[in-house]
DNA sequence: TCGTAGCATGTTAGCGCTAACTTAGACGAC
DNA sequence: GTCGTCTAAGTTAGCGCTAACATGCTACGA
């Protein structure tokens, strides 16, 4: 079974090579494409990896050729469905190509950000992920240093370092604001993420006052709400709403807030749309509470997704031939608005 | 800046000791353990690093040291919170120790997990977090000749592999059965997850089936669900389960579709908890319903963290005094049972 | 004065693998 | 027969770091 030696005690390549007389250089070939060995040679390779139980060490293959086939994605959290969307999509797309993913959570803190960025580079990763569209000066050094593919999600950026995937946020605002301007309304309101670093919630929001303001509307009342926090205080977020306004449409752009939004106005005697639209991004229950909520889908996993075939295709020493994926959105609208 | 040398062009720990005027051997000392070196040589290092622009090659120091500082987690699914929140807690843990979390999904494939576990094995983790309280002969195999340190979350094994942070979701079905019959519920309906390999689920169903059973009641109506395609089809799921009936309570393991059995119920004009008694797992939504539903709450952020914490003890050398770590559960009782 | 303990630092020898080069042999064109 | 070409395999020399051992120095009690 085993066949230990020396060191570690780990079974080795050579290991196998002896098992199976041949050079380890062989063995080597055959793990990374069997079809550079002979038949009757890979048949014996074969078979010694199995009889002495052999797992390549792939730590020493990384160092040897300066590959570490793992990728690294940032982002802010993953209790979000929204945020571990890119995260599935991304190990989806890696998952026939011998990469593995190594995720970092920052909690919408950039300290956290470069502690982990750097921390990535240590590892050497092969790619990297991040869920910001701007990056400090210090961050793009690094990287540039680092010279491995970037992917940036989410938001399009001004200034994509690299490649991008995403979604213009500000459309999503904008469209928003477009369909209240149909629906008739005037004042409106846009709830949006208290977090500094959440640029992308404060995109929709900015599409959304810009809209208003060029059709000529009143600004629209804002507010900014801590996550998941504010899930329980949806009752008092809608009073101060009414209490400025009232509004007659009421944009929120944090996450599952919309649907909790639609319980306090039901319970505080609101009828869905007629004293109040609400409208927001997609969550799994927005189509099941009555009346159904419209919203914005945005498919987060295809962020993922589209970021690993990118950078499978750098890694493979080819060029995508575009650099800004725009994922674009969908408006589905329902009875709430 | 940057001082490159031949080989890959990256800047190397040497180029640190050059720059310094010290050796190699004192850089890495400086850089695992500063207060091993003296004052002065620290500081002259710490300049030379800024310097040179030196990112340390931890894939290196990984073949060297035999120690990866990864940690591995594998997982059905990110897009389920419940699921996500233990990669949270893990991360969590490891935040300041220097590890990193590599994340696996096997999409409740039994397959996947033997692949995965092999790569994490070939990648070195230094501790692995499995999603399954059932490992295959061969799995078990490849672990013990693997001699790392692994955690089994959610369900507390009847064989344990190594270590295990979980809740006996037998004794949560039981609970759940319990209420329902303290209440006065004679027949009753348990809704399930249909993946084989969600051996959770299946053990709620049991503790529910044998509670009630023990109890004298008659035998639960059974009904297995596919997840998330389930979300859309309540109402249809509803309609079969009183067609069988109908049964005055149910009790729905399927995470998010307890809420949406919720909204089909009041369609179909059920009042809860009179017409239908209604409870579920803990969803961020089932306070806000109206009435809200009874949930068992599981803190599973806590499965992950207490995993990290473990494996941490267990990789500084000592034994964490216990090895099964039961976290339990809650139940919140409101108004729909 | 010596011995030895303790600390800071240097030297040596790999960790397990693969890139790059080398060799051996088969085959066919001329 | 000679040469070039091709394929299959072996040999060599690291990748960048750290464990383990070696060295040199200071301090201090006997």
């Amino acid at each position: 079974m085993s066949r230990r030696s020396r060191g570690t005690g780990q079974v080795r390549i050579e290991d196998v090579a002896r098992e199976a007389g041949v050079s380890a250089q062989s063995v080597s070939r055959y793990l990374r494409d069997p079809g550079r060995v002979g038949p009757a040679t890979s048949a014996r390779i074969c078979e010694a990896i199995s009889a002495v139980g052999y797992v390549p060490n792939l730590i020493a293959g990384s160092l040897a050729s300066n590959r570490s086939h793992v990728v690294g994605i940032l982002l802010p959290t993953l209790a979000i469905p929204a945020h571990a969307g890119p995260v599935e999509g991304l190990a989806a797309a890696l998952r026939d190509s011998a990469y593995e993913v190594l995720v970092g959570t920052t909690g919408y803190d950039a300290g956290a950000e470069e502690r982990l960025v750097r921390a990535f580079v240590g590892r050497r990763v092969d790619g990297l992920v991040l869920t910001s569209d701007v990056l400090s000066a210090e961050l793009r050094r690094t990287l540039t240093a680092f010279a491995a593919p970037v992917v940036q999600i989410w938001e399009l950026p001004s200034e994509p370092f690299d490649m991008a995937v995403g979604v213009s946020n500000k459309a999503v605002g904008a469209a928003v604001a477009g369909h209240f301007l149909a629906r008739g309304h005037r004042l409106c309101a846009a709830v949006g993420h208290a977090q500094a670093t959440d640029t992308r919630s404060a995109a929709r929001v900015a599409g959304f006052v810009e809209t208003l303001a060029a059709a000529g509307a009143p600004a629209p009342i804002r507010l900014d709400v801590r996550m998941p926090e504010a899930l329980a205080q949806a009752d008092a977020i809608l009073a101060r709403l009414c209490a400025e306004g009232p509004p007659s449409a009421v944009f929120c752009t944090a996450g599952q807030l919309t649907v909790a939004l639609h319980f306090a106005a039901r319970r505080a005697g609101l009828n869905l749309p007629d004293d109040l639209a609400l409208m927001g991004l997609d969550s799994e229950f927005a189509a099941l509470v009555d009346p159904p909520l419209s919203v914005v889908r945005v498919r987060t996993y295809e962020f993922g997704r589209l970021a690993g075939e990118m950078l499978i295709e750098r890694l493979a020493g080819r060029r995508p031939e575009t650099q800004m994926r725009d994922v674009g959105f969908e408006m589905i609208l329902r009875a709430s608005t």
